[in-house]
RNA sequence: GGUGGCGUAGUUCAGUUGGUUAGAAUAUCGGCCUGUCACGCCGAGGGUCGCGAGUUCGAGUCUCGUCGUCACCGCCA
């Protein structure tokens, strides 16, 4: 037995015990006559003594001491002459009598403080130095409490945790795949899995009825801060279901999180159109925190000889509350900030309701008082306010207008990470155009069901077909998705054609699940989330590397062990491969 | 694929208009110190200014390229 007690629980009821700590030496202080070393462990610090009078022997052993030597320290608890009120041990410390040297270390590259002094770029290199942290093992266990948390409450919901298959098979829609070489069946490759989706909607064909899994996905694509070549999701389906009863369950679910990790009572959760969210919000996560909707005045700022607008098709506005005071300078800041190319907008004009009641736009010259009036009324605009408006296209400038929105929000402080406003999005289309390949895509998936009201359009006009799709969206973060499934053989054969795949590609790709939808499916619907964002949420951090263990960067490296990394030629030839690569220019 | 930020001591950063020997803090090492807890005080060592070209009498500083890293756009059913 390497320690009797953890460097977190002793206190002044143990005083007069001996007792034994195993851990690693967080600081040394040299006072001259008696020296103080802080033993840490992940449950908290412990203050051990040795005076120099004591042995020659442990002088010796203590000179040698560095920052993170792992050891082992023998003695009796006794109260502190000075106690130190902000450690939960700070009552007691430990008189060493005999202390071991486990293992040395040698200097590390940062502090391992709450605050280290290391950036980024190192704290990654050596993730488990970086994980000693308070801050970071702190998201860990938050990550280990909300996966338990989760299990517990579908348990109780009679959902079966089943495991399926990471070596698949590659599929043409959706993100580009990993694929595995197979050795047994040459010129042959498996893929990782996107999502398990066709395997649930196999198990419930299977009869398994609800199901969930805590489970590792894996897309091919470029990275950002919430995303990750590999994730986990909370995948769930549920057979015998309609939307209602999927969107109330994992309701419950999230709320049950809120309550049981973080004590939060959320309200019920507002449903919300996609195209509502579309046309208020610019967006199809809308944080709903804070208002500023987007209005459209393409018919109030039309007419008026400003040509700008008279050519636009639309024309937007936000109303930024109490900022009729902003300055030049931050009005051009603005502007150029919504003139960079990833937002894409030609020019921004204002229109400032100042304080006394009039008004000052950048296109006074174009509009009189009483028209500049009607601006503000369409913006609901008080004395005061500030009111952005960007023309052009009207799909680029609703998204536009709602990265403007999130940006004022962010300026203005409205979005406080420890509020949280959860939303359904639901009615989002079924099929998407796109422009490259002149062809629709599954906006959700090829399994997503059409609203059956809306079956009539597949021939007629497939882009306006809603599906019973629904996302979950909290703070402007898309938590989850889902969807009813189709799980006619005759309906999904159909979606297939539409989305250009011919009887024999759909058979190839997706036969076995048009062979067991032709023996007794029954009614399906499942959602998953993205659970490194909902435990990144609750943790108030931005990416969600901060709450995976051993994350990978931008490019999806891992700089610890360095991976990806070549193989050797014998891996190669038994695997049939033959590495080209491509000149550079 | 694209846009932008950053790259200087182990680490985090400063470095003026292009001009003498590139600084600070912290960490490390040595000395002093019996109640510290970010201990304190004294001292020391530590630099291919990411890399490569170019401009210049002279480049940490300017230009181009390249590598690394971060954020975003495209992409992510």
């Amino acid at each position: 037995m390497y320690r009797t007690h953890t460097c977190g629980e002793l206190r002044l009821e143990h005083q007069g015990i001996e007792v034994t700590l195993a851990g690693w030496v967080q600081r040394k202080r040299e006072l001259g006559g008696m020296t103080f070393v802080d033993l840490r462990d992940r449950y908290g610090i412990t203050q051990l003594v040795f005076d120099e009078k004591a042995s020659a022997e442990l002088n010796d052993k203590l000179k040698k001491l560095g920052r993170e030597f792992v050891i082992q320290a023998t003695g009796h608890v006794r109260e502190r002459s000075s106690k130190n009120d902000h450690l939960p041990t700070g009552d007691i410390e430990m008189d060493v009598a005999d202390l071991k040297v486990l293992s040395p270390s040698a200097v590390p590259p940062f502090t391992i403080e709450d605050e280290s002094d290391g950036g980024d770029d190192i704290r990654m290199k050596y993730r488990y130095l970086d994980l000693r942290r308070n801050p970071v093992r702190e998201n860990l266990v938050l990550r280990s409490k909300m996966a338990h948390a989760i299990r517990s409450y579908l348990n109780d919901q009679e959902f079966i945790e089943t495991e399926t298959p990471v070596l698949i098979k590659s599929t043409p829609e959706g993100a580009r795949d990993f694929v595995v070489p197979s050795r047994m069946n040459e010129g042959q490759f498996y893929a990782l899995p996107q999502s398990p989706q066709v395997f649930k909607q196999l198990l419930m064909v299977a009869g398994f009825d609800r199901y969930y899994q805590i489970v590792k996905c894996f897309r091919d694509e470029d990275l950002r801060a919430d995303r990750q070549p590999e994730f986990t999701q909370i995948d769930c389906e549920m057979a015998f279901v309609e939307q209602e009863d999927v969107l109330n369950t994992f309701e419950g679910l999230t709320k049950h999180l809120f309550k049981a990790i973080k004590n939060v009572d959320v309200a019920d959760f507002p449903r919300m159109s996609y195209a509502d969210a579309m046309i208020n919000y610019g967006s199809d996560k809308p944080d709903i925190r804070f208002d500023m909707l987007i209005k459209d005045l393409t018919d109030v700022v039309k007419g008026h000889q400003f040509s700008v607008f008279d050519d636009a098709e639309f024309i937007g506005a936000i109303c930024a509350e109490g900022c009729a005071d902003y300055t030049r300078k931050q009005l051009d800041a603005l502007t150029n900030w919504v003139k960079r190319p990833q937002i894409g907008a030609k020019g921004m004009v204002y229109l400032k309701c100042n304080a006394d009641g009039t008004f000052k736009s950048s296109v006074d010259k174009f509009y009189s008082e009483d028209e500049l009036q009607k601006w503000a009324s369409a913006c609901g605009a008080k004395a005061g306010d500030l009111i952005l408006l960007l023309s052009g296209e009207k799909a680029s400038m609703l998204d536009a207008l709602g990265a403007l929105r999130l940006e004022m929000g962010k300026q203005l402080g409205l979005m406080d990470k420890n509020t949280f406003k959860p939303l359904w999005v639901v009615d989002f289309p079924l099929l998407e155009w796109d422009e490259e390949t002149q062809r629709h895509y599954a906006m959700h998936h090829p399994f997503t069901a059409p609203k059956p009201e809306d079956i009539a359009l597949l021939d007629t006009a497939p882009g306006k077909v809603r599906a019973n799709a629904y996302d979950l969206v909290i703070n402007g973060v898309e938590i989850g998705g889902g969807s009813v499934r189709i799980y006619d053989s005759e309906l999904q054969s159909r979606m297939f054609d539409l989305l250009g795949f011919t009887k024999e590609e759909a058979q190839a790709q997706f036969g076995f699940l048009m062979s067991a939808f032709k023996y007794g499916a029954p009614p399906h619907a499942g959602i998953a989330f993205g659970f490194d964002r909902l435990v990144s949420l609750f943790a108030g951090l931005d990416s969600i590397r901060d709450v995976i263990a051993f994350p990978k960067n931008n490019a999806g490296r891992d700089v610890m062990i360095d991976s990806p990394s070549p193989i050797a030629q014998n891996q190669l030839d038994e695997l049939n491969l033959k590495v080209v690569l491509k000149e550079k220019k």
